[in-house]
DNA sequence: GAAGGCCGTGGAAGCGCTCTCTTGACACCG
DNA sequence: CGGTGTCAAGAGAGCGCTTCCACGGCCTTC
């Protein structure tokens, strides 16, 4: 057991090419003790594990991960499917906080994040090929579009899979999804509570759950205050500025009578605040706006927007949990966890004060 | 050589457990001869490719990774390190349109795309272990804060790395920037084509390269078109809403004559927005306003806003080229690549007129 | 005091692939 | 007609690791 050889750099070696061998021999010892060192197996006594701690240390070794992925069958890796149309990734910071959140629970359980952004039609079969040739242990599939075939064949292949975002109909994956229709119910609630009679909604496309879920909540909660809903005060946009000014400029020429307004999404709230100020509203005076994902716009908007914020972050966590129980105890049941949200109160609803916002961004 | 074996399923079997071995006992060849298709190797007869290549189709053959990367030593993945602050990341979708860029390059190379976001000290020593491993062939590092080991210790492992944003001195790695004096000099400019004459700034901070530059080609921009520049024009701030917002009203103060705000982000420009409407006064017509970014934001000011917009997608994709380029011919040349940005006008600093904004995004 | 059990360790197989080296078939040349 | 070059194909080693199995030493147990 040489103590200190002068023909290996100590510490911070190149380690590149120190074999597992290597490690074994230097610290005297048999490959198959070294590796059970590694993978810290309990039949190890401890002088012969400090040796080979030691030995690790001194050659700067690092494992192969190759070699071991080879024979244990396992990549240690996920890979995350983004198959978001554009639109959405650039709007909001959605797209960074679910990343977030996954790579932190992903870093916490020592996997690696493999991220796949198809772009077409091409990529999205090789991506398909990837995922089947065992390069990932596992998969989190975001927002996929209704007729995707991507989960069916995962499944089919006994590759677990989580999806985030509620997926279409038909698919039985588990998925974890923010609770939009109880934060649109909580924003309407919020409007009640301030006086307001007759609200009107921007909603999401119908083809989208969120855009969906959120209009649901938006009725629920006026059948929850005994307001009685009314086709007139509900206009349908796509998510975009213009699609938002144009709804707000629909509403504001058939219900002028209106004193408040729940958008679907911070952009298009943003987009009716500034209808409104050229119509000569004034917010919230006249008319108490609500926007949707407490985006950085929210914030930034004249006056700043009360919105609802979703945990995404945590999402990404619960994503990874999800998948990482269907690993470990292959429990096929598939499993739904729905995310609450919270409302976050700024000037656009509140008459008469000034709102602190009450938590910041990060 | 079997025509149709009832025992293997056609195409879409499962395909894992298949191996090379069994493709090359079903096409009646080595396995040699069918590694050479797979590869492929010119010496293999036009008839004998076909065999194999029916028999990989017929099995469902997907080879597995590992076991080609521990005999290669390539993993054909390269790591993307982010290690950006919070704010940057959720602010401007900088960050989605990176990756983006960073994505469709690396899949046209065949490369896969291993994101890491470490958040702790703990997460960095990890980061740097996983790197030196072997697992990834070549690393991208997005802004990396001034005084990180990584780049030094990467280049000193001999592992290709190129670097996104220009890095601290010292850093002699490859680099792609946007060119951010450049743009500001651009947006100063168009402001004294508008007939401004007493431009101020908001800029960021010092120690940030980003502000740094733009805050030059202020500078630059002023010189150019010979006008005087005066201390008291320019407000120092911090990116964010509020540092917006006070240096605004700071400028107001000291300097009620201005004419025009040049701001070194969009959310600053945004921020100075509100409270010059709080001031009385008019945009653009007593003050026109310019942003950088180009983000959501802009679109949805009100007025929308002028600004600077970036090649951030060209970004990843140079990034991942010069990379690319390093590892090919391991020519171990430093290069520099400087992109240039593109201003777009709207009606933020455009006076009398309703400009359009001449491109979308997406 | 011999038989059995336990526990730490080593020997060795083998994961699925690539690639060097060798072989065999065939054509061409002197 | 033997020698040589060319080219497709096969044999086999080996990448670095995990893990099954066998083994030897020591402590119990009757």
């Amino acid at each position: 057991m040489p103590r200190e050889s002068a023909l290996t750099t100590p510490g911070d070696g190149n380690g590149r090419g120190v074999t597992l061998e290597a490690v074994a021999r230097e610290a005297g010892v048999s490959r198959a003790t070294a590796s059970r060192v590694l993978n810290n197996s309990p039949k190890v006594s401890p002088e012969v594990r400090r040796a080979v701690e030691r030995s690790i240390a001194r050659l700067g070794y690092v494992p192969n991960p190759a070699a071991r992925s080879l024979v244990t069958r396992r990549s240690d890796s996920v890979g995350v499917v983004i198959t978001e149309p554009t639109s959405r990734l650039f709007n909001e910071p959605f797209f960074p906080r679910l990343l977030r959140g996954i790579s932190g629970e992903l870093a916490a359980r020592q996997l690696q994040l493999v991220l796949l952004m198809p772009e077409s039609r091409t990529d999205e079969t090789r991506l398909e090929q990837y995922l089947l040739s065992g390069h990932v242990d596992g998969v989190v599939l975001v927002s996929l579009h209704g007729d995707d075939p991507l989960p069916g064949d995962l499944m089919r292949h006994g590759i677990p899979l989580v999806v985030g975002g509620r997926p279409a109909s038909g698919v039985t994956a588990s998925y974890v999804d923010v609770d939009n229709r109880d934060g649109a119910r909580a924003a309407i609630r919020h409007l009640v509570s301030e006086g307001r009679r007759r609200i009107a909604t921007i909603a999401g496309p119908a083809d989208m759950a969120p855009g969906l879920d959120r209009l649901t909540g938006y009725r629920d909660g006026l059948d929850e205050a005994g307001q009685a809903r009314d086709a007139s005060l509900e206009a349908i946009a796509d998510f975009t500025h213009e699609g938002g000014q144009h709804a707000m400029r629909h509403l504001l020429e058939t219900r002028p009578d209106l004193d408040a307004v729940f958008a679907a999404s911070d952009v298009m709230a943003s987009a009716a605040l500034s209808v409104l100020r050229a119509a000569g509203r004034s917010v919230p005076d006249d008319i108490a706006v609500v926007g949707y994902d407490d985006s950085p716009l929210a914030e930034a908007s004249d006056p700043p927007l009360t919105s609802v914020r979703q945990p995404i972050e945590e999402m990404g966590r619960e994503l990874v949990r999800l998948l990482a129980a269907s690993t470990e105890r292959s429990s096929q049941a598939t499993r739904r966890v729905l995310l609450s949200t919270e409302l976050v109160i700024r000037r656009s609803s509140h008459a008469g004060s000034a709102v602190q916002a009450g938590r910041d961004r990060g």
